[in-house]
DNA sequence: TTGTACGCGTTATCAT
DNA sequence: ATGATAACGCGTACAA
């Protein structure tokens, strides 16, 4: 059955169970005749060494682990691609991990350093406000990455950031609008009342419109539907729709991601308006279905590449004592589509 | 610092170890007042209990894990969530573990399978051919959740699957298109020398054309862009343009994804034709971006909610003795869009 | 080169 | 209700 141990294969062996152990483990001291006995009934056997007991009994491990906040985001899934290959590279294995929504990451975390003898996490996405204190008590170096940019609430020091200035490209994409004659320029997708990503995002807008002195009119405000997941091309469909039958009178709409977007342009297009004729459309993230699309709709595309690498790569500077923890931001990519410009 | 055990809580309380472990473990028989102080001191000493000793002392866990191949396939992160949902309604947590691609999904099962006491395993896609006896030796029921449709070489009384008939489903789409008045259909993506769902889609299409006495041509088989990565929208693009530029004449192309329809209906759209009025453009899958893509995208929707659905209840009724393996087989849903329709 | 014995942190089984 | 102690399965000094 599943029942059997090293001890049994150390019998079956006629061996000691450490002779198993440093087999099993690639030392180098054991005799080739034994080495290959073992490794044999170990085969015939099905033998698998407990990770528990393993974990139990070391302080290293040479792994480190990525804490993904909301399994279903699709624009983790190939970050979390690159940290892995680049993890093994290295010789680390990684541990994927998905953290409930309202879970704390940081008990998750922690316990998972304590399971695993954790060299490192990367957390991917969300992330509450905890104090240094409780920071500082995961007792191993960790990245965080997030879309959204990590302003001074947080520490600087106890652990690194990778982001993406969100305020910033909302500003950038709200400047490209208005230097291409818009000024009536919806935002599609922000509530006001939290503080992520979306409101980072509309600050930038807000603060371009007031730089070029328009008005701010929280008329253009479309928030998401609440009926309707987040971030979704039907949530933006739904929210789009609705607020063309209010019949306020624009000129573009700026959704706060892509999949949205892609929903508002379909809306737009149902209700009998062309783009970017009538109304012209632009998204954030950089989601390939921007560059197929027709019109293909204009975009901030986050580097997730490249965030991905450096993260992996701070990480593991900081773990060898090569370097200290840092918070780099990257910049976001303007790609003009069809959607804005005739 | 992060050494502390439970020994040390129990010191630090001035009572026995295990008094601390029932209290940790909500058993019944601890008195209330030594309860909250150990809850106290354990708060206050951030004291987080080292699972991979709990694992071990343990026979049971209340646990299961999903063993996702390919993490980066975005179909089955939806699955993941209403999994890990049904699971924790039931009083287990999930461990979400992603296979390498050219790892042994059974070897990885096994380890966890020891590691973390589990008591079922749901694999989310890709499963090689394995002996019914290394499968019976995993200990513990398992649900086999794969858009590939399960053949007679799998054996049917050792685990239980979840599944679209790709085959039958490709046939469908097929049969859909040539009742609309195709008989110049092309199909994108197949692979001929794997077999995987790509080959099970290009048997329907070619059991279609064959019932409707249309002549089988393979150079309407149009492979994936070998330069790009699979199942994209890029490389769907790629494939398709390329095809254009031999100018065979079609009236409609079935593309083996949606993300490769997707890419490929650009491509049309670049090319200058129209759809569906040229070229009429199917997918499949059933993504939401066929939704709201104009035109909308004619597709085969897979029901990965209740599959996924499906997958946790027949794994939880196999566990609790209250069913027996079963194989069941969900039905793809024809969705018109405006790509194949005028 | 190989075997013995202890420790890792927790739970479970006994007593008390 | 509570405490001592033996597992749990493995790695690793240490001894041989």
């Amino acid at each position: 059955m599943a029942k059997i141990t090293i001890k049994d294969i150390a019998k079956m062996c006629g061996v000691g169970v450490s002779t198993v152990s440093r087999t099993l483990n690639g030392h180098p001291d054991v005799n080739p005749e034994t080495r290959a006995k073992i490794l044999e009934t170990v085969e015939k056997m099905n033998y698998v060494p407990n990770n528990s007991a393993r974990n139990l009994g070391r302080n290293d491990s040479a792994s480190i682990a990525i804490l993904v906040k909301g399994a279903s985001n699709t624009l983790f899934s190939s970050m979390i691609s690159t940290i892995e290959y680049d993890a093994k590279e290295r010789g680390y294995s990684v541990v994927l991990h998905s953290v409930g929504f309202y879970e704390d990451e940081i008990d998750v975390a922690r316990e998972l350093v304590k399971e695993k003898r954790l060299r490192g996490i990367i957390f991917l996405g969300g992330f509450s406000l905890h104090s240094d204190e409780k920071l500082k008590e995961l007792g191993v170096p960790f990245v965080l990455v997030t879309t959204g940019y990590v302003t001074e609430r947080f520490s600087r020091n106890v652990y690194s950031t990778v982001s993406v200035d969100d305020a910033a490209e909302g500003e950038k994409m709200t400047n490209y609008l208005i230097k291409t004659g818009h000024r009536k320029i919806a935002i599609l997708g922000p509530d006001p009342h939290d503080n992520s990503v979306g409101s980072l995002r509309l600050a930038g807008y807000k603060r371009a419109l007031t730089s070029n002195g328009i008005d701010f009119n929280d008329k253009l405000i479309i928030p998401m539907d609440h009926d309707t997941a987040d971030y979704t091309m039907e949530n933006g469909y739904a929210a789009m729709s609705n607020f063309l039958k209010e019949g306020i009178k624009i000129s573009a709409v700026f959704a706060i991601s892509d999949t949205l977007a892609l929903g508002a342009a379909r809306a737009i297009y149902d209700a009998g308006l062309r783009i970017p004729e009538d109304i012209a459309v632009a998204g954030f993230d950089g989601i390939p279905a921007c560059k197929y699309y027709v019109p293909s709709i204009t975009t901030i595309r986050q580097p997730l590449y490249d965030m991905a690498k450096e993260s992996a790569r701070i990480l593991f500077d900081v773990i060898d004592k090569k370097g200290e923890h840092m918070h780099e931001v990257f910049p976001g990519e303007l790609i003009i589509g069809e959607s804005t410009e005739v």
